[in-house]
DNA sequence: CGATAAATTGATAACAATCAATACTGGTGG
DNA sequence: CCACCAGTATTGATTGTTATCAATTTATCG
């Protein structure tokens, strides 16, 4: 873990900037909510939570990727969430449970914004801005965590691999080409899947024109892709 | 679907109020809120929201059960949540999209309030309380719905649905018993399993002590079942 | 270029969905 | 109070899907 001086490059800077959180405060609420955070540098396979461990923080993502995630008795685990830049995590922390209900592992090396929890909640006791901030994230990721629990009912290996494909395609229709962000044992676990599964469902979605090679998917007709 | 007459019985009425929502507002805001609600009866089977459609109230269930489900363009449905008397649905869309992103299905009889959204929401900007009620409702649904990810993805279908009995089971060793609040039809779904997967959980469960009789759940030792 | 991690492929087994048939239940009206 | 009916639940047989284990192949990074 690195230390807590506030010193963003400009990229940083803007993805902070971007998210509900930050975007829009006025500028008391601003300097504020500075005072309340603090910069850390965590490496590959860094536990940032433990589950069960007392919540003191929240976290914003400013770059890599964090993976939350559960453990069984047996030592198996589940991936709840990937935070990705400019996500947060642990915000439903600020009115719940005082234990983590997840591990939060960095899944390569990442740049964190830590927020102490007490201090943000007695600033949304105040601010309006705030409070809409930490709603707004907390409703996204309500339902984004929804949209996951009927993906997993609903979809198979293939067709999930197909939703999310379509996700980050940029265009409607016609060819396409996408690159992952991150390994592929990352997005499997994003899925629900094993590895070994994710790897079938790219050479199943072959027939339906989908080509990968590292980590550039290619894609021949993205309107044929959605009939899966 | 019934008028908007705020006509409570007195144990409707203290469902209400134990609820984050109406629990601690203060004099004013309480005001306020009542006037932004309404009390709606629905028989089973109604629809109450439909995905895709535009939001406009969100819900707080008095009496019965309600499922959150969404559909396959097959036509086949996957739960997502079911909400129980207390349960609030639909107040993610305060701070998000304005179209439902799920169906929301009264299982039997149910009596439910409707709180305008836009009203909550102008209310929410002026009373912390009202915000911290919306963040707390959003909290606990947040975390129980990455719990219900971390079930479906960590655990087979006779685990949950010992997890089930194991979290309504009122002591910590011993024998229990228990009786269901809904049809077994609504539990299978709500542990994203075919009714007939649920069945054969129970009877799997039966070498562990656990019997079935109608909705009515025996334990044989409460301590024994949570080593599944 | 070599060491190490990641990804793929094959074989197998576990799990749960589906389909079909039967049993059970609760509520209704006679 | 009983018999009936419709909705609910159980059981069996089968199929589809994905996890797991093992063996390679391919990437990645020093």
């Amino acid at each position: 873990m690195g230390n807590g001086d506030i010193k963003l490059n400009n990229r940083d800077r803007a993805v902070l900037m971007k998210t509900p959180f930050m975007h829009g405060l006025t500028g008391n609420s601003l300097v504020k909510m500075l005072s309340a955070m603090s910069v850390e540098t965590v490496s590959a396979r860094d536990l940032i939570v433990r589950e069960g461990q007392r919540a003191e923080a929240f976290y914003c993502v400013l770059n890599g990727y964090v993976r939350l995630y559960r453990l069984s008795r047996d030592g198996r685990d589940a991936d709840i969430r990937i935070s990705a830049p400019g996500d947060t995590f642990g915000e439903c922390m600020l009115y719940a449970d005082r234990k983590y209900p997840f591990f939060a592992q960095a899944a390569e090396t990442c740049t964190l914004v830590r927020f102490d929890l007490q201090t943000v909640k007695d600033l949304a006791e105040e601010d309006p801005g705030i409070s809409r901030a930490v709603m707004t994230t907390l409703s996204r990721h309500l339902i984004s965590t929804m949209d996951c629990v009927a993906n997993d009912r609903l979809f198979t290996a293939p067709q999930r691999v197909a939703n999310y494909i379509l996700s980050r395609c940029p265009v409607d229709g016609g060819p396409a080409a996408i690159r992952l962000p991150f390994q592929k044992s990352l997005l499997a676990g994003m899925l629900g899947l094993a590895p070994e599964a994710l790897s079938r469902a790219f050479s199943s979605l072959r027939k339906t024109g989908v080509t990968v090679r590292g980590r550039i998917i290619q894609v021949v007709d993205v309107q044929a892709l959605r009939e899966i």
